[in-house]
RNA sequence: GCUUCGGUCGUAUAGUCCGGUCAAGUAUAUUGGCCUUUCGAGCCAAUGACCCGGGUUCGAAUCCCGGCCGAAGCACCA
């Protein structure tokens, strides 16, 4: 008695408390937390894309902060925006669970980089450049300043107006920041901020032919929108420090910035360039290809936004380069999905299979959940007159000659030295006592084909039970001993996307 | 090459700031057992890690130095 209370005590374990974040740095500085999640629509998002956003959401939430959405689409030439992408966008975050207070499209904003412009020059803190960019990274790696850096501010306003009119062409003219010519770090030596892109923009075409680059543009937003605190990609590290010149020239501080590693997930791509021409070059059929790492394609095949959210916590802010395993991702949907989905028999590569020895008519009571009396079940008869089913080939590629299997919640089957069933017996302990596998069946004549994408857009075709299909669909099944499936309606036929085991 | 940032079980993460309670916790994975009329889930157990070398210290995963390895950046992209 003694005994068994104390190995109960021993036995109890202290569930570890849901994994929080760090704090916020500097909270009394700033006064309300401000976040932002600033994406390029130049396409949709991905399980990499989602780490800023919903940290940013989680800190928001914890503080009771303000979180902004920022379409940065200032590139009409080399990263063009697409104009379904800010809806697409949208939508993920939605899914995800991710809530704004403000959205802003930076390609809205164009007058107001203008105005800063003009006073950064006026301050002195930025020149209008007509090097080529070779010769002007021949001088700046030798640490020497280019010929237009120490010209009149009245030139570069000067300079500045004929970028805007027109007199100069694209490619003519460059704004840059002044930093420091003697820093370590030559990528961080006057930055450029503005360049003329003639190409019409995908999302108001031609009304401007100045465009600010990414360090410009962000800089000042992040200022006049009042964030806080930056969440985003080490990548970024050297822009925070270009960025802080600028902000010393108009006094203002910089947010507090965390810049996490890279976040991978193996055998998977995470490149929204790579994910394109995949696209483009057929290899992927779309943006929800079952292949691939975005919003899209996890939702697709029923992976849960708490899957990702969860995910997304777990890893944390940490500097260094995180490798995801899918067993990881799967094994947290699984259980959020195992207790609240239902059950059906799915028979892959089915074939048929006659049981002799039948006296009467048998029925097998299918759970839709094991552990939920109450949704019921599903009855699936066999008799002497129908006594063919249908069990997966894989599994009886198993069946040795002279073995045993159980149909599952019916009766024990012996298979002959000639390949066929007999009834045997109907107890679960003689199915145990003869180590007998329990598969999963159906009657024949109740089925109907499902064809399932799986995770390497291969196709698996089955039988399933025709219950599905009186479900709401699309909706998130367990084929019991298959796997995770989502369902959808396709026309009149239904079609299944493989989450995992 | 240059600049910056990192390196804890296979993977992810806690601990590192403020040395001792860490002969290193947790999740996942794998294996075994229990439970369950299957699978899964659940429960129990096992496996498995502080990059290397010096130094400081009574004591180092934690501090210092060197090395090795890795990542990010070095665009008129974001």
């Amino acid at each position: 008695m003694a005994e068994s209370l104390g190995l109960s005590l021993v036995k109890e374990k202290v569930k570890q408390p849901e994994r929080t974040l760090p704090p916020l740095p500097n909270l009394e500085k700033h006064g309300r937390v401000h976040v932002r999640f600033a994406p390029n629509p130049d396409s949709v998002i991905h399980l990499g894309n989602t780490r800023a956003a919903i940290l940013s959401d989680e800190y928001a939430k914890m503080y009771k902060g303000l979180f902004t959405l920022r379409f940065e689409d200032t590139s009409p030439s080399i990263k063009p925006p697409v104009p379904e992408a800010y809806e697409i966008i949208r939508q993920d975050l939605r899914w995800l669970g991710i809530h704004w207070d403000e959205e802003f499209i930076q390609s809205d904003r164009l007058p107001i980089y203008y105005e800063y412009a003009v006073k950064l020059i006026t301050l002195g803190g930025a020149y209008i450049c007509k090097c080529t960019s070779e010769s002007f990274r021949k001088r700046v790696t030798k640490k020497k300043p280019c010929p237009c850096r120490d010209l009149a501010v009245e030139e570069h306003l000067h300079r500045w107006e004929n970028m805007l009119n027109g007199k100069t062409r694209m490619g003519g003219a460059v704004m840059r920041v002044k930093t420091d010519l003697a820093h370590p770090n030559p990528a961080l030596r006057d930055w450029p901020a503005m360049r003329i892109d003639t190409k019409a923009h995908p999302r108001i075409g031609k009304k401007y032919r100045v465009w600010p680059l990414y360090n410009f543009a962000s800089a000042i937003d992040d200022h006049l929108m009042g964030i806080t605190h930056i969440l985003r990609g080490k990548e970024h590290e050297v822009n925070m420090l270009r960025q802080i010149y600028m902000y010393k020239y108009f006094g203002w501080s910089y947010p507090d910035a965390i810049h996490y590693g890279r976040l991978k997930i193996e055998g998977t791509v995470l490149s929204k360039s790579k994910i394109r021409q995949g696209i483009e070059d057929g290899v992927y059929k779309d943006w929800s290809d079952p292949r691939l790492g975005t919003i899209a394609a996890l939702r697709k095949r029923g992976f849960l936004p708490e899957t990702i959210r969860r995910l997304i916590l777990e890893v944390g802010v940490k500097p260094s380069e995180a490798m995801i395993s899918w067993d990881n991702l799967e094994s947290i949907n699984r259980k959020i999905l195992d207790p609240i989905v239902k059950r059906f028999i799915f028979i892959k590569d089915p074939m048929e299979f006659e049981i002799s020895g039948l006296d009467k008519k048998y029925v097998a009571k299918i759970p839709f959940h094991p552990d939920h009396c109450d949704w019921g079940s599903r009855d699936l008869t066999i008799d002497p007159k129908n006594n063919k089913i249908l069990i997966q080939s894989a599994d009886n590629a198993n069946f040795n000659e002279c073995s045993h299997f159980r149909l599952m919640n019916l009766f024990n089957v012996k298979v002959d030295c000639a390949g066929k069933g007999h009834l045997v017996s109907n107890s679960v302990a003689d199915a145990k006592a003869l180590r007998a596998p329990i598969i999963q069946w159906l009657p024949t004549g109740l089925s109907m084909p499902l064809r399932i994408i799986m995770p390497d857009a291969k196709m698996a075709l089955g039988a399933v039970d025709p219950m599905t299909s009186k479900e709401e669909l699309p909706s998130t099944f367990q084929f019991y001993r298959f796997g995770f499936v989502r369902v959808y309606r396709e026309k009149r036929r239904l079609i299944g996307y493989y989450a995992h085991a």
